[in-house]
DNA sequence: GAATTTGGTCGCAAAATTACGAACAATATT
DNA sequence: AATATTGTTCGTAATTTTGCGACCAAATTC
């Protein structure tokens, strides 16, 4: 296992924005949000990509906590994990909101 | 260059949350916002890795917009792009205010 | 019980990321 | 003009990511 080189709301932000950090990924949690069936093939018809790549895309959000699958079988049905994305809301909109320092404005400009 | 297969603000943010995907990344982002003084040895001192690296996540948050750079010889001042931020901001906020689909609230549990 | 549907997994290839030391460039100091 | 300081660039290695086709697994349907 990798150690820990910086404080743990640093990882955990890092791995959320990591996570984010591919378009097709972003598509998929925006088209989660706004869907009330969240199958994988309706997933899989949204985006330009193979279904191998898809179900990667999907492990790694899950990974992440982004999201939870259950399966209804033969389909299997994704949706947002609501406690995780509220978590993750609240580390995105603390790091944003951090007051810049002043004196800093124009050190570059 | 790569063609888009997502619309422009999904790129966009992916991007700006692919720049922010390693805790490195993140802990210069919080320690730009903080300090007064953002010499690149200042944030080398801050983070456990060799200069070399702290140069090449420099570039990606410039790359990314995030950032800016100004040589002051013999050092080179950092700080946040501010308008940038802004935008990366609404960005992230558009993305994690929009409204979650209240059908699908327990899809999963 | 063969065929179909739905998705996940495997194996592979190409590309990108991460990290480092060494070498370099530019300026300032001795 | 040598030396020192500051930070970037180069070259390299190890790992991870991205993407795909092919195959597999489970349940349903013919």
């Amino acid at each position: 296992m990798a150690e820990k080189k910086y404080c743990i709301k640093t990882e955990t932000l890092a791995g959320f924005a990591k996570a984010l950090g591919h378009p097709a990924r972003i598509a998929i949690m925006k088209f989660l949000a706004k869907q009330d069936t969240c199958y994988f093939g309706d997933i899989h018809e949204e985006l330009p990509i193979a279904k191998a790549t898809v179900s990667q895309h999907l492990t790694a959000l899950k990974d992440a906590g982004l999201i939870q699958g259950e399966i209804e079988t033969p389909k299997v049905k994704y949706c947002i994990n609501r406690e995780n994305w509220a978590y993750a809301q609240q580390l995105f909109s603390e790091f944003f909101n951090m007051e810049l320092c002043e004196k800093n404005e124009d050190c570059c400009k």
